[in-house]
DNA sequence: TTTCGTCTAATTGTTAACAATTCGAGCATT
DNA sequence: AATGCTCGAATTGTTAACAATTAGACGAAA
């Protein structure tokens, strides 16, 4: 165990992955309004924490809040949108791997290579909901890596294309695409990297 | 008033934009802790609402959250992110000018003319916090004009450009810089704004 | 039939008390 | 003096009860 990993996660952060995946998986329809006493009986907590997680969605997009009313899935963004989130996501992340592709240590290889292993099993398993997040958790690697600020930029906008429920026609091209970026990253190829991330971040 | 018009704003808002500009305007330094208790008090208000508040503003940038030690003054970042968000901001209010553009109404000239007219007073008092919030305020106007979505990331990029606290040399070029994009916006001349847009945001 | 008001159930907003955690002062030990 | 320990004050985390708001059902009147 590294010493600088974080065993613990406080009650919100487990609340808000739970439900944003469960949103990403589809689990939950568009516009369909999420209501704060069921999600504070299935947790086992006070409406409280729920209240914290679901505002803290809010903030990242995953979730729309109006006043007094709660808060529902958000709807996906036009498709001009999708373009702009998609050129703001490649300029973050060709600038996080500027930053950070000399201070990877073999760790962070052994990391990203095990994240690739668990996304190749489930684009085997065409599981859709563990795909995203696996797909999420990479890409969140290196912008972690570069900057904690960026990193919460950068899933602001990575949540919101995220939101559109993408039918995948061959799901094992999602795991050698991320498969390229990882052996250039091993490799120390900066270009190689950059390019194999742009190919990857898809105007649709 | 306009039927679109909001002018409730919850308790949470209220407490958001009053840390916010205190912490623009520099009476917060860097890395000073924010207390919920003294904040609860101030507002006349129970600790809950203010947690909700600094979540909030922590998930915006303005603020840095530690779980169990509560929250603190963002950092400054580094002239090479400060580049980084400065390119993004350009591209997402580029983007909102052709949206919003031609969906303008002769209101909405009145209300950035007005918005003007409070920036140059600010300028000429030389009022740092009122200087920062109407800029501030401007250019979020046209960002909510062509979209709600976007406009959350916008402000998540923008708060992290103001940390910085910048000394101005001549307060009144701030005021010469947004006269011009106005100008422009009244005339529906895209390409005007968007020159205008573009040099007023900086590289530091 | 349509429209308007009233009531009620469901839901969110707020509060105050209590639990858990952090951090530093002070002291004992080496 | 330096190190490590205990304790307590300050602070955040969590909870449950209460207040305020919303939305829909139900009628009454035009």
């Amino acid at each position: 165990m590294s010493i600088t990993e974080k065993p613990i996660r406080s009650m919100r952060e487990q609340i808000c992955d739970a439900v944003r995946a469960e949103v990403f998986s589809g689990e939950m329809t568009n516009d369909q309004p999420v209501r704060e006493q069921p999600l504070a009986e299935r947790f086992g907590v006070s409406r409280g924490s729920v209240r914290d997680a679901l505002l803290q969605l809010s903030q990242e997009g995953v979730l729309v809040y109006s006043p007094n009313r709660g808060v529902r899935v958000s709807s996906p963004p036009s498709d001009a949108e999708f373009r702009l989130y998609a050129k703001l996501r490649k300029e973050i992340e060709a600038h996080c791997l500027d930053i950070c592709m000399d201070q990877l240590t073999e760790e962070d290889d052994r990391n990203l290579t095990n994240l690739l292993a668990t996304l190749e099993d489930a684009c085997r398993r065409a599981d859709l909901s563990a795909i995203t997040e696996t797909d999420l958790a990479m890409h969140r690697y290196w912008v972690s890596r570069a900057s904690r600020e960026l990193e919460s930029v950068w899933l602001g906008i990575t949540v919101r294309m995220l939101i559109v429920y993408t039918l995948l026609e061959d799901y094992m091209e999602v795991h050698q695409e991320h498969a390229a970026i990882v052996e250039a990253i091993v490799r120390r190829d900066l270009k190689g990297a950059k390019r194999a991330v742009n190919e990857n971040i898809r105007y649709k």
